[in-house]
DNA sequence: AGCGTAGTTGATAGCGCTATCAAAATTCAA
DNA sequence: TTGAATTTTGATAGCGCTATCAACTACGCT
């Protein structure tokens, strides 16, 4: 005799269409619980005896069990919505954070929500801080925002889970994702050094921005390491735009005695350095190299192509998403907030705009 | 006495939390109807008599409803995810179209999902198209997956709605929300004929697109109606790319008589047509004018910013998710299917690239 | 032993919406 | 007019999941 179901949740009249996808019900049935035990344990809470959990996480395994998504946020009352706020949308890397947004969202099940803060004072972005902190579970913060204390403390204070992508230092408050900038510099310049070059400008990049600091202080660093003196002329104030490069590169190649390679803190930077280069009848990088940072789709767009350093942006933003779903879960079980540092690997890439010094 | 309720559905006793929003079965109750009427008007059913419909739109529009979207899909067993596929990543305005889809969506409480096809062959693409087919509800394709034959007649074969989006040309059996490539590429022409240019060359885009056809259409038609000879070998065939437009603009301007200015298809084109006019030694626009396409973000990196047209891609994408959302409830009322063609409307983005033509 | 106290588990009742089918209202043909 | 075909409406029963609380374990403690 067959066990009877405890109870016939689809009677045989039952017409209504089913999707085919395997339910709570049917993991729970199989592990020999309560549907209400396993969403506990798909859901990370602590009351699960270990053995009970193990148990039920084995056959979410074997039956290959995807919560939905629909159910569980209607159930909840809570539609686990992740907003992603930016600045300056012309930011070159937009776009490879939104697909890696979007695809850490998707996978996630999900909603992703897009705010665009532009020309805000200090009061409004508190105010609009407050705002869609009541709207979503969890923020991803590129920057410059992220270096925001009034967005930060404001989005800290209201209890949501925060994470800082693509900031250059770690913040203590709030979780990050980011690559190493200061040693990534540090790589570049050594790569330049690498082929004899010593009279090496830098233009510098915004100053709102904590990356900017560390990656000059990477280039300091290598410089030093190398015994090769950095001239204080050679270093230019930039702000991460092109016209700022181009103000920048003008002021480096006007010097009688011009740098043999320009190491700029971007890659649209880098980009007007070429540009300025070749108004200047030299050639890139016969006469001079150039080298930027990021990877963004300029380095490839320029002709000769950039060496640059390449950030993950789109796999950095999915693993916000991630880190963010579990805190958004860890903090609705009552758990104390956790804040942690996630640093991703960058790549030196290497293209065109690079060549040893010629003999002048 | 007041009218009970027809059932006490939330009973008194009942100490589950509750969404501040408004129900379905509010709007039911005011207007005097059953939840199920009010689901009928909201998803457009069409089996509602004129006037409850209306009684049942003003009562929505009154309390301000908006339906849940996860108790939707819950209950009609329907994710409704849309899918958005693209090539070639680093498209200039991948970004914009992104952030468009992504607003459209949230807005509509859609999810949108992102797949990248890249290198892919006729036959691979044809079996990729038949397996998100039946993963989503929808497709947006941007150009130039959209004028595959072979895509979207397997995601027509498929039954799932597709809307092209920039596609240049009207596709009879998909649905499109594009700009009117043909006026657009006319009234640059115009505006560079009303600042006295008369040798005006031209770039075009790639081949596998209908717009570039277009484009270069709209240029004839207005060289022609203002009596201007177009000169053939002042017409130089481009990609679309940075460096195709190098090279274009290198033959252009390499001739005894250049042109006074350079129409470029796209704006990745016109700036690489400002770079070698740098490197040659002109100014741009004293010199030589040069127009672009599109209005990227390339537009207003280079120096001088371009003068351009501008696709408003974000809204494009964001009322793409519109139509496909109403294709796929049609669609599933067991509707025929419709295909419409949504023209918006450009704007000509006067900038600092174009001058008269000196009198040289 | 007797009785709390904390740790685990399960039964119940919805979350807000829609599929389904039956009932009611309307239209149309004869 | 009347019966049948048609359209419009509503009652019912879930979709798959989780909040809530009751029940049922252990494990100490007086």
């Amino acid at each position: 005799m067959q066990n009877a179901p405890r109870k016939a949740r689809n009677s045989a009249t039952s017409t209504r269409r089913k999707s085919a996808a395997v339910t709570i019900h049917e993991v729970a049935q199989r592990a020999g619980v309560s549907p209400m035990t396993v969403s506990r344990v798909v859901n990370g809470n602590a009351n699960v005896r270990a053995a009970t959990r193990e148990l039920v996480m084995r056959t979410v395994r074997e039956l290959n069990y995807t919560p939905n998504a629909a159910a569980r946020s209607l159930a909840a009352a809570s539609g686990t919505r992740i907003a992603l706020i930016y600045t300056n949308p012309s930011s070159a890397y937009l776009s490879e954070l939104l697909v890696g947004a979007l695809d850490g969202a998707s996978k996630a099940a999900t909603q992703l929500v897009l705010d665009t803060w532009d020309h805000m004072t200090r009061a409004t972005e508190r105010a609009a801080a407050r705002k869609i902190a009541q709207s979503v579970a969890g923020v991803i913060l590129p920057p410059p925002l992220c270096e925001s204390k009034a967005v930060c403390s404001e989005l800290v204070a209201a209890g949501i889970p925060v994470v800082a992508i693509a900031s250059g230092r770690f913040q203590p408050d709030i979780s990050g994702v980011r690559i190493d900038d200061f040693r990534a510099a540090q790589e570049m310049t050594d790569h330049l050094i690498s082929f004899g070059h010593s009279r090496i400008a830098f233009i510098k990049g915004h100053p709102n921005q904590t990356a900017s600091a560390l990656r000059y202080e990477g280039f300091q660093a290598a410089m030093a390491a190398a015994g090769v003196p950095v001239d204080p002329t050679l270093v230019q104030q930039g702000f991460f735009t092109y016209r700022s490069g181009l103000e920048a590169a003008e002021k480096l190649l006007a010097r009688k005695k011009p740098p043999t390679a320009i190491f700029a803190s971007n890659d649209d930077m880098a980009a007007a350095a070429v540009s300025v280069a070749h108004r200047r009848g030299m050639d890139v990088p016969r006469d001079i190299s150039v080298v930027g940072f990021d990877d963004t789709p300029t380095a490839t767009t320029v002709w000769p192509e950039l060496t640059t350093i390449r950030q993950p942006i789109a796999a950095m933003a999915a693993s916000s998403i991630d880190l963010l779903l579990r805190s958004i879960r860890r903090r609705k079980d009552g758990e104390a907030r956790v804040v942690v540092d996630h640093v991703v690997a960058h790549v030196l890439v290497k293209r065109d705009s690079v060549a040893a010094p010629g003999p002048g």
